[in-house]
RNA sequence: AGCCGGGUAGUGUAGUGGUAGCACAACGGCCUUUGGAGCCGUCCGCUCGGGUUCGAAUCCCGGCCCGGCUGCCA
């Protein structure tokens, strides 16, 4: 991909990177990884990280690998693996021949492990899961040395061998580091490096039961890689002693590990726990529904790459936990699309609006123009005739002040074709508005008026007789608080979730929107920017899913009425 | 409580010894055949207390506040 270079901010790990760079560490190289585990799709979250490896790898002249850290086959799955390929592509990033895959490394980990132990440095334990609990101490008080911690090393050698063979029940026994059960960071507190587990990877198979825990495998995914900066977020921190030490008892070539905070956004969970959860139990329709903070949910709803970079830009790169306010990423789609969506005019909640003084079955074809941001887009023929459809928010019997739209005796513009004059509303038995009569001036076509005067409103609509039905999926925030996860009261997320984030509507959109292609991208004038869904639009029945809503000022001046 | 990390406008983020910049948000105005977009402007900040220095957001000491850590998850 192009990077332009130079718009990039700069942040303390590309300071570092300078730095490392003015003293030939690494011999001037700079190769990175972007190192999911394959246990759920990816989400804004990754993308932070995924912009933040492979645009350092672009900026840098170096390279940025794809890797995953499948070190857990009771929780991993190949339909992840294949999702989360798809997403770094679609966002526009591309790691050649180089996407690996932890489980590749296995039989280069165990020799690695048969060496620490030849070492006397890792050993066999015998004791169970909460008794290396209890073992291990607390914050506060110190941990004990289990009583297997002194075999010798033949014995630690023979099993060690004996739980690869499959010899041993799952959690019966574990590989641990030897290295200090009173230090005050737990993680040095001899650390389990292999665990049995009997299960089938989706990648080996049943050739091994035992696996590497993270701590264990992951510096050594980085050191065979001979990546430079190992980039993770901050919860590793305290990992980073024994990513360090184990790297160094090895001798092996040592990367160094940065950490940096992670994503947070307002009105937003992240966890990938609770993003499960609300999958499973049915709050969305899967990890691709359009309120969904997943990359396939964001694209699926009308994101572009593009706009996701420039956010991921934009929100910066701190060690300051943060959350990053949704109306930032709102922004950076507004932005992107107002340069590049083309323009139609669709009516969500129709009005019929009848034109009396038009001729009956007489159609004209009016010029409007594609997106006035880019000229080479060109124009485009709107049929319009004598019954139209307005958008109901648009009338309004007794405005308001400011109210610039229709209202009985005003006269408005509609947007490329003629100023009319609402001249009669026609109410049903319950007193609902169904109909306006109206009169047009056929002096003002196209928009114009010749005569100077002027009008307050411009509103959009469509002809009746042309417009395509379709089905309009009005999308709002998914959780209704600003900070869902905060358990203030000790609520679960669950409880802030919006009723409203999802509302389908029957509207009608121009002709020219047949046949669209599924995930193009419209502005639909005055309200909002519209994708074609992936998944249920057909040739036959539109189905657009609302991005997200043009800034609405009406709405504001109307809130302080 | 122990260890580790962090505190710059409302929200984020630059600035690493020369007196604080950018983005978003908010607010006001201009403009407009989208109440869109754009343009102009306004508001708002260095966690606190000491110290070093001609000079501190930057260096030192102490306090306060926030986050992470007690999986055979990553």
């Amino acid at each position: 991909m192009t990077t332009n270079e130079s718009s990039i901010p700069t942040d303390f790990i590309r300071n570092i990177i300078n730095e490392d760079l003015r003293n030939n560490k690494n011999d001037g190289r700079v190769h990175t990884r972007f190192p999911p585990e394959p246990n759920g799709y990816l989400h804004i979250g990754h993308a932070k990280s995924i912009c933040l490896n492979f645009g350092i790898a672009a900026q840098y002249n170096g390279l940025c690998n794809l890797r995953f850290d499948d070190t857990n086959p009771s929780k991993e799955e190949e339909e992840y693996v294949q999702s989360i390929i798809e997403d770094v592509r679609w966002l526009g990033f591309d790691w050649d021949d180089r996407l690996f895959y932890a489980s590749d490394y296995f039989e280069q980990m165990y020799e690695y492990a048969v060496q620490l132990v030849k070492a006397g440095k890792a050993y066999v334990d015998d004791l169970s899961a909460d008794e290396i609990k209890e073992y291990r101490g607390t914050l506060t008080s110190l941990g004990k040395e289990s009583p297997y911690r002194n075999r010798s090393v033949e014995e630690n050698l023979d099993l060690l061998e004996r739980m690869r063979a499959g010899e041993f029940e799952n959690g019966s026994r574990v590989l641990r580091a030897k290295i200090d059960m009173s230090s005050p960071n737990l993680n040095l507190r001899d650390p389990a490096m292999y665990r049995i587990l009997h299960a089938e990877h989706h990648r080996t198979g049943d050739k091994w039961c035992i696996y590497p825990m993270y701590d264990w495998a992951h510096g050594l995914e980085d050191s065979i890689e001979m990546i430079t900066h190992s980039i993770c977020t901050l919860e590793f921190e305290d990992h980073r002693p024994l990513y360090d030490w184990f790297l160094d008892e090895l001798g092996a070539y040592h990367p160094q590990q940065i950490e940096f905070a992670r994503l947070n956004l307002t009105y937003t969970v992240m966890s990938k726990r609770k993003l499960l959860q609300l999958v499973e139990e049915g709050y969305v329709n899967g990890w691709d529904d359009p309120r969904m903070p997943t990359i396939s949910g964001l694209r699926r709803r009308g994101y572009t790459p593009e706009s996701i970079r420039t956010f991921c830009e934009r929100i910066g790169i701190a060690k300051t936990d943060s959350t990053i306010d949704i109306a930032l990423l709102e922004h950076c789609i507004r932005e992107d699309l107002n340069k590049r969506a083309p323009r139609v005019m669709g009516v969500l909640r129709p009005l019929r609006v009848v034109i009396d003084n038009y001729p009956e079955n007489e159609k004209e074809e009016l010029d409007a123009i594609n997106n006035p941001e880019d000229p080479d887009a060109g124009i485009r023929k709107v049929p319009f005739s004598r019954v139209i459809y307005i958008e109901q928010d648009d009338f309004r019997e007794d405005p308001p002040k400011k109210f610039f739209r229709l209202a009985p005796g005003r006269e408005v513009r509609l947007r490329y074709a003629y100023f009319i004059t609402c001249t009669d509303v026609v109410k049903d038995e319950h007193g609902e508005i169904v109909e306006l009569h109206c009169t047009y001036d056929p002096a003002s076509r196209g928009g114009n008026s010749p005569d100077g005067r002027k009008v307050k409103g411009t509103i959009h609509w469509v002809s009746a007789d042309h417009a395509i039905e379709a089905e309009v999926r009005l999308y709002d925030r998914l959780l209704a608080v600003a900070n869902p996860a905060g358990d203030e009261n000790g609520k679960d997320f669950k409880s802030y979730l919006n009723p409203d984030s999802l509302e389908t509507v029957t509207g009608y959109v121009e002709p020219s929107l047949a046949g669209a292609a599924p995930l193009s991208r419209y502005q639909f004038e005055r309200l909002g920017y519209f994708c074609v869904d992936s998944q249920d639009s057909t040739k036959e029945k539109l189905v657009f899913n609302r991005t997200i809503t043009l800034r609405d000022s009406w709405a504001k001046i109307e809130q302080k009425l």
